[in-house]
DNA sequence: TTGTTTACTGACCGATCGTTCGGTTGGTAT
DNA sequence: ATACCAACCGAACGATCGGTCAGTAAACAA
């Protein structure tokens, strides 16, 4: 997406917004929040970006290539298709917590609607890798391992909004004490895999 | 939790501080924006609530009554435990849907985490409530309608995040190709319950 | 009738907002 | 030496921010 080659200053200027706007919002945030946080002068800002709303699509921007790298290199090559699923709804949550700034800039702009920004262009981004999760999961109906009466699209969605309910509720869930022995998201990312896949219903 | 009786002027006021805190967040709301849309004066404004920071407290205080009280309205009494936990969860998505800004406000407090507002106030009523879809799981399970070897507890938090998910993502999904054919929320929730229920291995 | 309270206003305040401007560096190419 | 340029700064711009204040009109109690 985005190729210009960016001096040091302005790198770094980009990465503070990027952790300010995270947290805060487009509002919430002023240049001179963002300059202080550097340690450089208000107009240095704008010798870099040209305005603050340039500057905000420059850090949704990266944050679009941040989020899609991080979910392309999810791809597995797992023989067991379940276990396969499994480790990338693992890995994914786990991304999310360790790095929590992309996704949040990212989803603040998706859950806004309004199409705002390049929403098109991030719900492509999105749906092609949501199709990869249900290209998995047709795999794994074919090869017998799924059943074949769900629809593949709706256990991928589900997959999806656990890890990402996760990752927004983090703080308040732990606090819940049916929560309280599964304080690591591997575990939690495992017990949830394991009911999504167990199913409710008794046999 | 506010007893208090507010005039009509100050009730105007709220509502509409409501809507807008719920679309732009605290930062991205003036009180010029909030009485230019009610129709008053901004010093009118400062004569119902002392500060922007008391506007938005009752703004939010607001939105936990309304919250709770639909959730609360969502206790019910049917005989097949299956049966009533899907009209449960399709009944929430609609009225999120139909409803969306006390939810807006409540979520994008919850999210946020740093403990801002009365987080634990708010946590105490999301855990009730919570508490109150495991019971009826758990009912289910000594009926033996639901195998008996799920953590109801996650099986609840995987039928919150689909609804909270839909209903924060419902304009991206819809542009979703898989789920065009699901444009309708009793529809989507049906095909989301039934997923879930059904589980994902064949036996 | 007078006094009090409530709802409301326009004018105004200091602070901060995003933004611009003139000017100063240090390095690099000619 | 000269010219140029990206990188930086302090100071200021008009606009808007949250908030205050004196005053007015209506309602109500005495």
């Amino acid at each position: 997406m985005n190729n210009e080659v960016l001096s040091q200053g302005a790198h770094r200027i980009l990465e503070v917004a990027a952790h300010l706007f995270a947290r805060q919002g487009y509002a919430g945030v002023s240049i001179n929040d963002i300059a202080a946080e550097v340690g450089v002068s208000k107009a240095n800002v704008f010798h870099h970006f040209a305005s603050k709303e340039a500057l905000y699509l420059a850090v949704i921007d990266a944050a679009c290539d941040e989020f899609k790298t991080e979910l392309e290199c999810l791809k597995n090559h797992e023989r067991d298709v379940a276990l396969g699923l499994k480790q990338v709804a693992c890995q994914h949550l786990m991304r999310l917590l360790s790095n929590p700034d992309p996704a949040r800039l990212v989803l603040r702009e998706v859950f806004k609607g309004e199409s705002g920004i390049d929403s098109s262009q991030v719900a492509k981004i999105l749906h092609r890798n949501f199709a990869l999760l249900v290209e998995q999961i047709e795999r794994g109906q074919v090869s017998g391992q799924f059943r074949r009466d769900t629809d593949p699209a709706m256990v991928a969605v589900t997959l999806i909004a656990q890890n990402i309910f996760f990752f927004q509720s983090w703080e308040i869930l732990r606090q819940f004490p049916e929560f309280q022995n599964l304080d690591c998201a591997e575990r939690l990312s495992a017990a949830a895999f394991d009911s999504l896949s167990k199913g409710l219903f008794a046999k």
